[in-house]
DNA sequence: AGCTTATAGTTAGCCACCTAACTATGTCAA
DNA sequence: TTGACATAGTTAGGTGGCTAACTATAAGCT
């Protein structure tokens, strides 16, 4: 089986008890316990799924980044595309792009084709051992998601992804806020 | 203001439409499309705010790893803990924290002395510009976590860690379950 | 036609993660 | 006491992110 690297994303093994929080709190005086808690399990608790994820894509030799970009030429209806377009709709850089084609061409799972009338571009295609990778992989993906959220009912599903939502919706307040700051009058 | 990476986890932009996922479920008939879009959404939600989080750091110097061995630090008594206690509180590996640790080093915002009973080991101590960093960074931090948490009130936030946690329970699924498969009778 | 600008893809160099292998030191039991 | 095993930390090499800079091609003005 390949080595995989785990998420680069924080994996908080160690969310602080309350104690700690506590100097914490007689230090910053903004801390709110309650919030910061529910805020890094809602990170402890993505990136642990990310990283289960990527454990069982690894036993087919594939990552989340290659694995979505098979995802994707299989979405389409002649099961191409090309870097540009799969780097955007996979939300990576183009450069990254790159480096994910090759090692999916070095494993034959796709194949590149100089485009006909633009010569900027490349058609990526999804090859049969891509397909075959994909239906070896999908079955059991499926299985698992199911057994996973098994233990939510219909309603509470929908009430998850509800609340989810609204906090997402915040996700601009870590975006710089200086330049609004500039415009106020100083005391 | 330093580069900073995104996390690796899969950023899905594009979760599939309903359309798309017909074509899937009918190809795979496993699939559970709602399942599948709550699973999608978590993992989005997660990365999302895992990058907002690295983008405010960022401002700092700082990332998740580099800033969360800071607050490791600052929770001891004597500011100071050894390399393995830390990689392991982080959930990373001894080598990823050599790395880190090098990094805070540059920056002065750790000290590394020898121990004297145990020569193996080595101190790392947070020293008095780490903790200034901190004074700068957690405020700001803390704010917008309460900013990111107030839309929900005290018992949508303690309904959202319970189904979190409901799922999070179930995250084994995801490992190899080939052993016990071997034993059962064939047919 | 020829400039300028935009787009497609790659390359180079950085970071943070991993595993495996290594060095040095400590521990423990025959 | 010495040989086997365990532990602390680093190094080497791989992956997959990023930005910036580059080449090649296309498109659009004037």
């Amino acid at each position: 089986m390949a080595n995989y690297k785990l998420a680069a994303m924080l994996q908080v093994k160690d969310i602080p008890n309350a104690e700690v929080m506590q100097k914490f709190a007689d230090r910053y005086p903004q801390t709110d316990v309650k919030n910061v808690m529910t805020f890094l399990n809602l990170l402890r608790v993505g990136t642990d799924l990310s990283n289960a994820l990527n454990g069982y894509l690894a036993e087919y030799d594939l990552l989340q980044g290659r694995w979505w970009v098979l995802l994707l030429l299989m979405r389409e209806d002649n099961l191409s595309s090309t870097p540009s377009a799969l780097a955007e709709k996979a939300g990576v850089s183009r450069a990254t792009m790159t480096g994910l084609l090759d090692g999916l061409l070095r494993d034959k799972l796709i194949s590149r084709i100089h485009a006909k009338q633009d010569r900027r571009q490349i058609e990526i295609r999804l090859t049969k051992q891509g397909q075959a990778k994909l239906d070896d992989v999908m079955p059991g993906y499926y299985q698992r998601v199911n057994q996973l959220m098994q233990s939510l009912n219909e309603s509470e599903t929908m009430n998850l992804m509800s609340l989810l939502q609204r906090i997402y919706q915040q996700r601009h307040v870590f975006e710089n806020q200086t330049v609004e700051m500039q415009n106020q009058p100083r005391s």
